[in-house]
DNA sequence: TGTTCTAGTTCTATTTTAGGACCACTCAAG
DNA sequence: CTTGAGTGGTCCTAAAATAGAACTAGAACA
């Protein structure tokens, strides 16, 4: 009831996504995943998460199927989460952040990482969004297709014309 | 001291760009300011969002400069919150976790919302990351460049050296 | 064998969230 | 100009999530 309202069934696929990786940490652990990191350890250091937090997160990465163990690549007998397919599908949701916090919450001369390509050093081009036949769009140029009765939010969204000159409801109903 | 732990000041851009939009809400009334709603009403009946956290998120969003008030336009004495220049920065994000949920988070069979190319009705193209010259990049084919001494998450990230046989700390310390 | 690491789990205090009640102002009709 | 409904909030409470510390079982190490 009062219990964190969940999107996983909305129509809207933002929502969805939001639904799974829209927390506070999910985002960064896959960021961390995404530079290499693997062990419960590493990962509690690197983000200072608390570590209850973070076993609860990993877990629910981890049903999810975004992160998968593993037994640990150095041999030991521990276990290490990786990115899997479905995991390492949400790059570009971290590109694009990147970009968009580089641009907007940086002050000139702000000292911060940069994604670069691996093998020359170069800065990586920012992102666009483009037709099918490779011309670039803008936002202003896009819009969203609704199929027949589909909810964005939690709750279903009524349509438009219901707006219109609402008939009075009962407050008694209430 | 147990408040949410704020990344405001982050060296990872991704990191502070979560600090902004990073929580349940924000993306989501980001999306629809994208999708055209303006006024309190349109966002709380659409999400179905407590008002109350809709007014937080709304003065939150409007103090970071994602989102600004103006008069409405339709001309009654109400405001509406229409996206900024850096709001509107955000499309890319909105898009690629849209993508993603697309491509990961429905049964085939299952309707969503799509993006479409206004003028024509076709879908738009996945995103790619892309080098300078225009080459397409995988995820394996870049790095993350950190400057010197750049903390990712709240806590500072001890430089990798320091991990290697740490001298014990005394137990009573705690 | 005993000490230290690693990777958790558990506990508690505090904060955030959800949702409803309430309220002031606006608008439109009579 | 009064009234009733619509709009855009604020305030309150209960439940849930978070942060952080304490505790623990098994692995690694000396």
């Amino acid at each position: 009831m009062v219990k964190r309202t969940s999107l996983q069934t909305a129509g809207c696929p933002v929502a969805r996504a939001l639904d799974v990786i829209g927390d506070w940490w999910s985002l960064l652990i896959i960021r961390d995943a995404f530079d290499g990191v693997r062990r419960f350890g590493e990962f509690q250091e690197g983000l200072g998460i608390a570590k209850g937090m973070l076993a609860t997160r990993l877990r629910d990465l981890t049903e999810r199927g975004i992160l998968e163990t593993a037994p640990a690549s150095d041999g030991s007998a521990y276990r290490e989460y990786v990115l899997t397919e479905k995991g390492r599908g949400l790059f570009l949701v971290v590109v694009a952040l990147r970009q968009w916090g580089e641009a907007h919450l940086y002050k000139p001369t702000e000292q911060r990482s940069t994604l670069v390509e691996a093998k020359s050093g170069a800065a990586v081009a920012r992102l666009e969004l483009r037709a099918k036949d490779g011309r670039v769009l803008s936002w202003a140029e896009t819009k969203v297709q609704q199929p027949a009765a589909v909810s964005c939010g939690p709750k279903l969204r009524r349509p438009k014309a219901q707006r219109v000159r609402a008939p009075a409801r009962s407050r008694v109903a209430r």
